[in-house]
DNA sequence: GGTGGCTATGTTAACGCTAACATTGGCTTA
DNA sequence: TAAGCCAATGTTAGCGTTAACATAGCCACC
């Protein structure tokens, strides 16, 4: 930084207002400082600026499960807005099951002085348990359901579960069977409401079997019931991933997808589109997703205007899975 | 920190020394300063630690593709490995295919301050750039074949490339299709490589499509070409994707798999076991991956040692997508 | 018993930067 | 023309830490 004064002729003051921009440099000066910079291959030293304004640019993201498509794709796009906005993003992957391990991963990203933090899990829980004990800073999660924080994203999990439920109902389906995903998740529990409150609205009987998201969760409860002998024509499976376990299910006792059983699933992975039957199901916009968290996080941090909060709503993508419910 | 030393009755430096501990505490003082620092919730400041020792205990990940199981599985091991040896790791996403794109992410890393970085990325041109244009800090990469940089994380995707041609082959084809991917990637072509060589071991015939990693791409290439026309038996997809897209074109088609067609896959996705049939693919370790790539870093910081340098093979694995060749 | 050397701790300065205050000089205005 | 003011830049100090050197006290050994 002398340096650089040193070449363009003036204090390191001046040279540290023009990386701060600030407004009375004389264009001229600037210049001058400018071509200076360039000419020793100027950075300044963020450990300096952290060290002297206490903020230090920086954003955590705990986060769990960053294997799967939809956190890892959140996860990417929050990065790229942060970066946008000047900020650099510190991703630190827990295991939300343990208490432990998500204290020592808050601890770790504390340890670096982050400004904000981005909680990326649906588990409610620890979405709990970081809101408890972060306090200094703020915090942003995903929110899927009537809470209205104001420092969350909201998901409109309820919708999706209600648009993919009203679309079996639309094809006649009258014993549609909901598999669920782990009641601790807050999407769990909305997609679950929403599959409730269609069914409800039709007078339909709710049938609910409690699943864990996983591909295997989904086979193994498709291979221990008889869909058929039950009268189930219509699934709608809290993830693809469970759906894809359904599908495999079927497709090892013979049962016909969409002919015997049609099925819905929800996220859709790139995979969706691809197995066979390629699956009807909820699309969610992970871009839009992690550039309103970091919107969100820029407001609290009182970088940019405050954004309106309305949901974001998914989107229904009809494939081949689900067919007219076939009356015979 | 200076509240620490009034607490504890020593000087900062003594504070100083403890944290970093030093050789020359009496355990008593130790003992003393650690009680203070917990007493008032001490936490050092890393910017300041990074401006006075000009180490930042943070690394880089330079990564494309993060919404991919592979890679992502990748990062998040290298983060957890990183973390147990104190470091830090600031993930930022690039478009492998822009060579601009690539230098801002290396200029973004850059202005951190970061210490290392890992490009996990299997386009050979990016590694290129990025090791011509970072050669202040050591640089990390993946390797896949014959060459051997001491700084790259080598994965023998010609052994599985082979053991995947070995396979079909033990079970009795011959006309064997190989859709491999992008050639400037390099898992692409060391794969490429692993097939020829089998093939010609076995003084069969290569027959070669170019594809380019996608389900899209694997689906295409199955529509427009008839394999039981062609004499085709069997499919070795450079990828798990593509052979996915195969395989919802060969259910478009009635085509049999594994009866009329054999499939083989290559990175296990976890979509690859649930889908019908069950996908036989080369599973790659991407815990050992990302851990070898941190302790290499490691040992280039000269923080570790230097661990040797076996390559990682990956691993067949056989599910039911593959038969025996029926002869008729 | 004095000297040398060691061990445990204290003191000082500096890392690169920015906030706060100080200075300069040109311009307005009575 | 002198007082006042503002715009542009300079000077100083300190953010929290550690390296380097300084000091104090103890033990051993001739």
């Amino acid at each position: 930084m002398f340096d650089v004064a040193a070449i363009a002729g003036v204090s390191h003051q001046t040279v540290s207002r023009v990386v701060n921009n600030h407004s009375s440099i004389l264009p001229a000066t600037r210049l001058r400082v400018e071509e200076a910079m360039k000419s020793v291959g100027y950075r300044p030293n963020l450990a300096a600026q952290s060290l002297k304004t206490s903020r230090s640019k920086m954003l955590g993201i705990l986060a769990s499960d960053t294997n799967l498509n939809g956190p890892a794709s959140a996860v990417q796009n929050m990065e790229k807005a942060a970066r946008l906005a000047g900020y650099f993003v510190v991703t630190c992957a827990i295991d939300a099951a343990s208490e432990a391990d998500v204290q020592r991963g808050i601890d770790h990203l504390n340890r670096l002085g982050i400004e904000g933090l981005l909680v990326v899990t649906p588990d409610s829980k620890t979405i709990a348990q970081v809101r408890r004990s972060v306090t200094r800073i703020p915090v942003v999660t995903f929110d899927s359901g009537e809470q209205t924080n104001p420092l969350a994203v909201s998901l409109d999990n309820f919708a999706g579960g209600f648009a993919a439920t009203q679309h079996l109902i639309d094809l006649g389906h009258e014993q549609i069977l909901h598999i669920s995903g782990p009641t601790s998740w807050v999407e769990s529990s909305a997609r679950l409401q929403g599959y409730e409150a269609a069914m409800l609205q039709h007078k339909l009987t709710s049938r609910v079997i409690l699943g864990d998201w996983s591909m295997e969760s989904g086979y193994e409860i498709a291979r221990a019931r008889n869909f058929k002998a039950d009268g189930v024509t219509a699934i709608f499976a809290a993830s693809d991933h469970i759906a894809l376990g359904v599908l495999r299910a079927c497709h090892e006792r013979g049962l016909s997808v969409p002919g015997e059983l049609s099925i819905v699933g929800f996220d859709d992975l790139p995979e969706s589109a691809f197995c066979w039957p390629p699956l009807t199901t909820i699309r969610q916009d992970f871009q839009a997703i992690g550039e309103r968290a970091i919107a969100l996080m820029l407001a609290a941090l009182g970088a940019s205007e405050t954004s309106v909060a309305e949901k974001l709503k998914p989107e229904l993508v009809v494939r081949e899975s689900t067919s007219i419910l076939n009356k015979g």
